[in-house]
RNA sequence: GGGCUCGUAGCUCAGAGGUAGAGCGCUACCUUCGCAAGGUAGAGGCCACGGGUUCGAAUCCCGUCGAGUCCA
């Protein structure tokens, strides 16, 4: 065993370190943070200049993989710590990794003594192997290229199984992003090796095999479902992406840089499949070697701008407000001591008005005091002083205020918080151990609480959820609200305690309902019965993997329901049917709707026909053009535009048809007189507007013309 | 959190202000012993939804819903 002293630096901080190696390899790293980035710090380590800090820290690493490699002695990691899968992965691939034995250990040796980290160093190290073995660079490539890919692949899917055992959903965002990336890496590796069987068996055997982690297994099948998902929509996203890219080349066989940007920004088609595509229609595509980092130009960052509170230098000189809300949340009106006022801005003593925090908007109410009184439209925590933002006149410093909570705010919004807890406890009974809260929401007539899972919700789902949640309701449980240290909560409850964020502080504040327990700071029901009933309103797809659920609880959810039944009842009245044939009837009228629609279209069809043979009688001759002018009884644009197309078509005849309400159609055979020209000389003279092409024209005129008037015009065209 | 695409016939898509289209599929007939193929005729559209601009919107603008995709 080798230890090696040397200095270590990373992520603003540094300090020494102490490696721990057996032959060579590092096994461990104990690193002792002493140090922080300062512009004048005297000590300088990898070119950036450091001084003491006040706080040391250690942090040790251990590589447990390692000390089994180590152990092991074989060529590889993967091969000492999944040998079974990288086995199953070559033999899906029909490689034989015995037979490469020789040439892998001896890569292995090398790059143990060699950083490659970058792409010219792997090529030294190709190089040095291939001269070593007397095969030239290309054969040795052929040779490892694949069982690079295995080894890659079995990594990969073992990562998969963590994150995905973890209850990471595919997604288009944060780390369900992440996860979808390495999926679909693994999937295109799979393919580079001819592998058939799908991704999910790959990753199966990790949980199978891991047994170290119970809970992987407790989440096999959501994790299997959601590999079959994604590799089936990746495959998808290809063949469109295919599909589209065939249809653009017909057209135009070029592909740029631009292109090939566009092709995967938009709609994630890698180049190589572009440049697959493109070589079966024998066009070359040039993808530069920075791609990649083209892609990311396109994004630039949006700053994100932290707000801080404007006085908060001011509320720092200011003792922590003491919080009445929580010893009693069902008193609603206190007497305190403003301890500072000044612009729209309240501080007191001690308040029972709830600041807004952890999806709970904060309590509104009254102060009042000597003649004075005030509208509390806001309160905020800043650094444990509770700021009152109010509306009117200010109490001075010093003065005892009277504070009344809106009671039915407050009521309000805390049933709507212990709802918030009983939904999320049915989403994960219904919809599985991966759903966990990604955001919620408390208002006064609904909650939302957006949830992490790999599909949409069904109706039937979300009726389940709701069923479940007013069973919770019925039941009327007690809901326990306690202070514990943080090592005791986590070990007793587990991590899900933290759907709405880790709180900081030593001692977390934990709220159980039912079975549903989490760390949370706000103000809820003390029995589950007084939430009154859930109604669950929709769910809304608010990113790939995440659902919105939204619903209203206590007198919302009967407003809501009112709501509903008034739609039904009024809609009912409109068909003068009772609710229950509602439906029915609905469809039917639609489709009699459609029926008639295409009985209007066949008769004006056939007016056309019979009106274009009489008025064939009517036509007249201006300097040798034949003319139809009509003014009709209609008003009904597509009536004559048939007419007028009839008749254009079968006596070679320009035909001009104004409607009693100025709307005019103008056709015209090929020529003659262009219809377009001719419309819009016609809005010229008698008001209007109108265009269109060289045989048909629409238009309205303001004044309708006589039938001498449009001859005119026909002369002055001629 | 931000950006970019896309919602048109059962399916795959074209049309990008001026009478809603193609291919495949479907129905009937012709041809055949039968099938495949071919020929002829036809059915099938709230052009996602709601506003706006316009004489006129599938098309332009705004919003909603739905889908895809990339970046951090």
């Amino acid at each position: 065993m080798t230890y090696k002293e040397e200095p270590w630096a990373g992520g603003g901080n540094a300090g020494p370190c102490l490696e721990v190696l057996v032959g060579g390899l590092e096994i461990a790293t104990l690193v002792f943070m002493n140090l922080e980035v300062h512009p004048h710090g005297d000590i300088v380590i990898k070119g950036e200049r450091y001084r003491r800090m006040k706080n040391y820290i250690v942090d040790t690493g251990y590589g447990l993989e390692r000390m089994v490699w180590a152990s092991q002695g074989c060529s590889t990691i993967y091969e000492a710590t999944f040998p079974h899968v990288l086995e199953k992965v070559a033999e899906y691939a029909g490689l034989e990794l015995e037979r490469a034995e020789e040439i892998t250990s001896m890569s292995a040796r090398l790059a143990g003594s060699m950083d490659v980290s970058g792409r010219v160093e792997l090529k030294k190290l190709r190089k040095s192997i291939a001269s070593e073995i007397g095969i030239d660079v290309e054969e040795l490539e052929k040779i490892l290229r694949p069982i690079e890919l295995a080894n890659a692949i079995a990594d990969h899917t073992r990562c998969l199984a963590f994150m995905l055992g973890d209850g990471i959903v595919p997604s288009n965002v944060k780390e369900g992003y992440l996860a979808r990336l390495v999926i679909r890496r693994t999937l295109r590796m799979m393919k580079e090796l001819g592998i058939s069987a799908p991704l999910y068996e790959i990753v199966d055997l990790h949980l199978l095999s891991l047994k170290d982690f119970p809970e992987l297994l407790e989440m096999r099948d959501i994790v299997l479902e959601v590999l079959e998902r994604e590799e089936e929509k990746y495959k998808e996203t290809i063949e469109r992406g295919r599909g589209m890219l065939r249809r653009m080349l017909k057209k135009d066989a070029r592909i740029g840089t631009e292109k090939l940007i566009d092709m995967y920004d938009t709609h994630g088609i890698p180049p190589e499949i572009v440049s697959e595509v493109a070589n079966e229609y024998g066009v070359e595509v040039e993808v530069p070697a920075n791609f990649y980092s083209l892609v990311a130009e396109r994004h630039s960052r949006e700053k994100v701008e932290i707000k801080v509170f404007e006085h908060i230098d001011r509320i720092r000189e200011l003792p922590p407000t003491k919080r009445t809300y929580y010893e009693r949340p069902n008193e609603y009106e206190f007497e305190s001591v403003v301890l500072d006022s000044f612009d729209k801005y309240v501080v007191l003593e001690h308040t029972l008005f709830y600041p807004e925090g952890g999806g709970q908007p904060a309590d509104h109410g009254t102060l009042r005091w000597g003649g004075g009184k005030c509208e509390v439209v806001d309160v905020q925590m800043y650094e444990n002083v509770i700021v009152h933002t109010v509306s009117g006149e200010i109490p001075p410093k010093g003065t005892v205020v009277k504070g009344v909570v809106n009671r039915e705010r407050r009521i309000a919004l805390s049933r709507h918080h212990t709802a918030t807890h009983i939904v999320n406890w049915a989403a994960k009974q219904v919809l599985g151990k991966h759903v966990w809260q990604a955001g919620a929401q408390k208002l006064e007539d609904r909650a939302r609480l957006d949830i992490s899972h790999y599909k949409r919700i069904s109706e039937e789902e979300l009726f389940e959820i709701e069923k479940l949640a007013n069973e919770i309701v019925m039941e009327d449980k007690g809901v326990e609200i306690f202070w514990m240290g943080r090592t005791e909560a986590e070990n007793k409850f587990g991590f899900s305690i933290y759907q709405g964020g880790v709180p900081p502080g030593e001692k977390i504040r934990i709220v159980k309902v039912g079975e549903e327990v989490e760390a949370c700071g706000g103000i809820h029901c003390e029995e589950t019965g007084r939430i009154g009933p859930i109604k669950m309103i929709r769910s809304e797809r608010i990113q790939d993997g995440v659902e919105r659920l939204e619903f209203s609880a206590g007198m919302a959810a009967i407003n809501e329901i009112q709501r509903r039944d008034t739609i039904l009842q009024r809609t009912s009245k409109v068909f003068s049917v009772p609710i229950d044939v509602l439906e029915q009837t609905a469809n039917r009228f639609f489709e009699e709707w459609k029926e008639l629609r295409k009985e209007v279209e066949r008769l004006k069809e056939e007016i056309a026909e019979l009106k274009s043979k009489l008025k064939s009688s009517e036509i007249e001759e201006v300097d040798g053009v034949k003319l139809y002018v009509g003014i009709e009884d209609t008003t009904d644009m597509q009536e004559m535009i048939k007419m007028a197309t009839k008749l254009a078509s079968e006596n070679k005849v320009v035909a001009c048809e104004i409607g009693k309400d100025g709307k005019i159609v103008i056709a015209s055979p090929r020529d003659t007189i262009n219809a377009s020209i001719f419309m819009r000389e016609l809005a010229k003279r008698f008001g209007g507007g109108g265009g269109g092409n060289e045989t048909l024209a629409q238009g309205k005129l303001r004044v309708i013309p006589s039938v001498d008037e449009v001859k005119d015009v026909v002369r002055t065209l001629l």
